[in-house]
DNA sequence: ACAGCGAATTAGACAGAGTCCATATTTTGG
DNA sequence: CCAAAATATGGACTCTGTCTAATTCGCTGT
């Protein structure tokens, strides 16, 4: 369950209905051996390092594949590109608009309180929190 | 202050250190006197429609600059394009992901309660609260 | 009215993300 | 091992947004 293997990746996508093919399983290791967000691009260049070749159409394929089997997560924060999140637990985001990092908040323990009601005929999809900083002043004790 | 005219504009636009210009105050208006939140491209729809002739690259350099001097906001869910929201009140937003229908949450009452200090050497932007929603059973009581 | 000047606008080329399609390759089952 | 189905591929294409060099606007002072 700790480490990723491309093993256990194969393992991974049967349990998400997903036919394991050798470049679905360099993209689902990609992004789980790491842990991180990841953009398209990014995840194209790191797939292409090594063994296989793997095309952009295939690169996104895979990852709107993996979205809709509910296997990784997007995170739109950036205008310009998605972020796939290997993370499907519930977390929010901080979000560095200069360097554009992004970085994990574990949900445990945060609560949102006074949200309206939804419109009637909808329902909840998801609730995503985004806290964009910057550098600056040093952080308030 | 309630009614929005071409007028009020060219003020609006000098508060916030910023030559009124005739393009300018068409794309102002157009926001301010709908508000609602607009694509760059319904912007250009709009103001293309009614009188003067506005090419792209003002719609863009004129939606900036507003950006700039905080006249708007910008409202990053879709990972197609960026939606500019005339109000710069804090709020948030459902974000109805099958039709694209973006609606404020004002944030009067909201309150998130137990995030993380920030990392060192950084100050806070902004927070954005996007409760994403689909169509569905009716909302629970 | 008009010359001159800086700011604003313009068209169109360009860049990058993502999609689409028709073809080729791989996988699967028999 | 063959045929059918599923997957992958390259390349053209679309769309949002940026850049640049040239033009035009709107102002000032005269």
């Amino acid at each position: 369950m700790q480490q990723y293997s491309r093993d256990n990746m194969a393992d991974l996508l049967r349990r998400h209905d997903i036919n394991p093919t050798h470049q679905r399983i360099e993209i689902a290791y990609a992004l789980f051996s790491r842990q991180q967000h990841l953009s398209a691009d990014q995840i194209m260049a790191i797939v292409n390092d090594r063994h296989s070749e793997t095309s952009k159409a295939t690169v996104y394929n895979t990852l709107n594949l993996f979205l809709e089997k509910k296997l990784i997560r997007e995170v739109i924060v950036d205008p310009n590109k998605v972020f796939y999140d290997p993370n499907t637990q519930l977390h929010h985001h901080f979000y560095n608009v200069s360097s554009g990092e992004l970085t994990d908040i574990d949900a445990e323990g945060v609560t949102i309180c006074g949200l309206p009601q939804l419109p009637d005929g909808v329902v909840t999809e998801g609730v995503d929190i985004i806290v964009r900083i910057r550098p600056g002043a040093a952080a308030q004790a």
